[in-house]
DNA sequence: TCAACAAATGAACACATGCTCATATGATAT
DNA sequence: ATATCATATGAGCATGTGTTCATTTGTTGA
């Protein structure tokens, strides 16, 4: 909503940078050395990843309930053979899924079933949140 | 790996189309009649989303200790004070922030605990995980 | 050996995401 | 009022991600 740029930076010597004499230097210093190391932090992102896309969610979602081949899968969620594959390949990496051949089908399953806990976790999550918004979000 | 393409797919009247005719769609509709909507499992994904992004990881972790202004996370972060307001922003309206003014400071902080226990979860499972497979991961 | 089929995969594409840069906004003190 | 400072934000960019399309791979039965 800006409305016009009557006047550009008036005078200033060299471009500004946020050096905040507010900080709290104890506190960050605390803070800093009471983190995870920022590698373990990265994976536990890379971990939430897996998640954060609503087609491995489904999969997964599916897998609690039984094992299933990739056809099964691509029906269920009504997409196509090559796009569940691909995602279940990332699962497979992941270590989430497990296969199991079986003449020219595979079937895929869960490797990990802590993975049920996080999923119920972020469930119960957000459908207390949707009650507590009013589904505002 | 692929040597070469000595011959293309050789008389086939129609493109091909996954349409298996090993599928259990008894267990495919079963599966689908017990699994949370489709609308539930995009925001579960939308919300472990949040969690997928290993700047906004930090930021929280950082808030799990205490309350902090802009300066003092990107001080902590070693990052650009534009880049974890930023971040900030989106961490507020996902609700998982909240802000408090004192003159021109903002202050941070957690707006749900519950979203600790999530995060502990997700670090026990890799730290699980990097112990059972060996750093592979 | 080859046709048929389930699954996997590489390339291409469209779209999302995270950062930086420049600047705006809001608050305080002079 | 205006300079200063903490924070917020829009644009632009580079990179990442998910899907589709075309094709390959692996397995079975004829």
């Amino acid at each position: 909503m800006k409305i016009q740029n009557v006047e550009k930076k008036p005078q200033q010597s060299e471009p500004y940078v946020c050096e905040c004499k507010e900080t709290h230097p104890d506190l960050v210093k605390k803070t800093q050395s009471q983190m995870p190391s920022i590698e373990t932090l990265y994976d536990l992102s890379e971990f939430f990843k897996v998640f954060a896309d609503s087609t491995r969610i489904r999969i997964l979602c599916a897998l609690f309930e039984s094992e299933m081949c990739v056809c099964d899968i691509a029906e269920l969620l009504e997409m196509g053979q090559s796009a569940i594959s691909h995602q279940l390949r990332l699962l497979r990496t992941s270590h989430l899924v497990r296969t199991r051949r079986e003449g020219k089908t595979v079937y895929y399953a869960l490797d990990d079933e802590h993975i049920r806990l996080i999923f119920n976790q972020g469930l119960e999550h957000i459908l207390h949140r949707r009650y507590s918004h009013d589904q505002k979000v």
